[in-house]
DNA sequence: TATGAATGAGCGTTCATTCAT
DNA sequence: CATGAATGAACGCTCATTCAT
């Protein structure tokens, strides 16, 4: 997987900051990691800010394509949009379970854009993307349903996105946490909220 | 409120944390603010990191306090139960635009945990009590609501927990961020479904 | 001569900057002439940059205490006007044989005003007050020489300085270098200048 | 006329050197300029101290051309060995509107020169050159003076040549010194050196 | 000739921490 | 309790130089 020797700091800087985080990760101990010199990460990364946000980037290609994979085209019917969302959060649970070093990774990158305006920036662009990923099925989902909502199809997404990431975090903190269980039980609100706003008692959710 | 030398170093370590977060602020920079010899801050504190901690505690105390103060007596039926969870939403809205400070040296926290045994052990501990707190909401309304669902009060608190720093998070990431918007959308979402889950129509939300 | 730490490694930093120029000087080669810890020494300065300024300060000290001895009152004629000028050169002779490391010091700090801002403005202000001393006196000369010049005593001061600041140049450029002789030469050129604006063949130089 | 690699670089340098002064200048920095790979340069130069030497050798080349062409023959008479020296302080302040870049370059190398022994004694030989030139005419117009003086037409000249220079070190300094009112008054005194040395009131200065 | 990846020593600077006073 | 000088390891980063291709 690792051609290049830029791709074997790539992967030893994903590596080394998932095991010890971007505060406590210097640029030699990646190095090192990667088996080079100590200037070798600085001729392929303009900084460590930058090596980081690659890192992530990279870290995250995988998971991106799978997604773009399965969001071929719009969704026919409501239940169908349905199905997309509940098979989103089926995909959440998957990655939590394969790749929960990416997200400490990712929450690490939060911290640091919280108080560096370069990475925060990337940050930035990082949860719009990601939100809008949910914003366009919620819209889907809403559009189909008919019967229109006094919430906005967006802020359900943020709710989404936060309930997501919430989860993700209290896994983080506290690998004992069930957080199949409270995917699940995201799923029952949306759910519940959605056969809400459609005719029928439609949904037998999960 | 600041009587003592060691609250004085507290509160100012509150305010330099707060305005530049952990990274970046030295031992030194604490003791400045609070008028202080560099030396003295580890007279108080063994390390910078016991430091971070106590002073989490003690910018959250108000907080604590305030909902303690609210929360006094059990709910007596389904709807006054209800309304203590929507006032708990509209507090978190009020806490978002007052203290969103706070937050931030909160999730400095939850990043420096990450990779941090003694900091994520306080850490963990801070979750669990602050998801309690939403959790013995949900099991009143849940029980006052009567009809039993699948899913557990404590699953759907930590879905709540989950939303409400999600949101945060991205409030705390783009200042433009709409939490007021996002807040009323989660209430939506559970007030949806506790009306599905209660025999009436019951809820007038908002 | 030194009390202080600060004054032991603003003396290790004289030394040093003198034998092997700014450059070519770490902070940490500093720091081990003067027998302290690394860190030390950006405890007492800014930077390193400060330092170099602060070290020539404290080498110009003594100079500078010699000058303000010397010219204590406004002269009261010509010949006296004169014969401070005339000491001001042989002095200069002195300091060139006594001194030379310390010019060695300050066209270093020429050469990084150059290029460095900040070092520059201390440059600026340096030479004007230098060439000043050199501007007061030729202000007095050409005043008591009474037949009135073509050029500004602020010119012929500029030139005095560039030449003084020339002949210290080659002789740090070769050691060689009479600069006695030259500065003996300029002296004839000055007097000359000052007899020919007087009325009398009055001067018997040197 | 940069029809070889070797001057592209060469080229590439005189620019780069000039922009930024040597420290602050990178190998690399050249390269980028030059277009061509990093490693290059040192295949053509030794090191940077010698590109450095290199570099000002080529700069210099026009001046020189020039200055040899203007000094054709020995001058014939006082008043145009006179004109000879007045022609070239004249060229002196054209050549400081056109071309002050190559003097800081100049002053750059006497820094690193002051430190560096290999540059030293390239420093010391361009000096000397240098100061030649002026001897010559110097000497030339004492010859035609007639009037013998105490001192040496090669003192002499080590003053002018350190004038020009300290001129050029305050324009440098401060770009808004008045060099040309400064090499006017350096004009003055040389005028009336000869003057009083040669029989008659015979000059006219400028 | 020319490339550019790779080296590795060294830089200025920061900072948690210690300790004599 | 309180000071603040002193320590020393570590950091991100730069760069002249080398060398396989």
């Amino acid at each position: 997987m690792a051609d290049t020797t830029r791709d074997r700091i790539l992967e030893a800087a994903y590596r080394t900051l998932v095991r010890r985080g971007y505060h406590e990760t210097s640029m030699k101990d990646i190095a090192e990691e990667a088996g080079v010199a100590p200037g070798l990460a600085h001729y392929y990364f303009e900084s460590k800010e930058h090596l980081l946000v690659e890192t992530i980037r990279h870290g995250c290609a995988p998971l991106v394509e799978e997604w773009h994979q399965r969001s071929a085209g719009t969704p026919a019917g409501l239940e169908e949009a349905v199905e997309i969302g509940r098979e989103g959060l089926e995909m959440q649970k998957g990655e939590l379970k394969r790749h929960l070093e990416l997200f400490r990774l990712i929450f690490d990158l939060f911290g640091v854009g919280l108080h560096n305006p370069r990475i925060g920036a990337a940050v930035q662009e990082f949860v719009a993307e990601d939100r809008e990923r949910i914003a366009s099925v919620a819209r889907a989902v809403m559009a189909a349903a008919g019967q229109p909502s006094r919430v906005q199809p967006d802020a359900i997404a943020a709710v989404i996105w936060a309930s997501l990431n919430g989860i993700t975090l209290q896994k983080l903190i506290n690998p004992e946490f069930d957080a199949d269980e409270a995917i699940d039980a995201l799923w029952e609100m949306i759910a519940t909220f959605i056969a809400a706003h459609s005719g029928a008692a439609a949904l037998k959710a999960s």
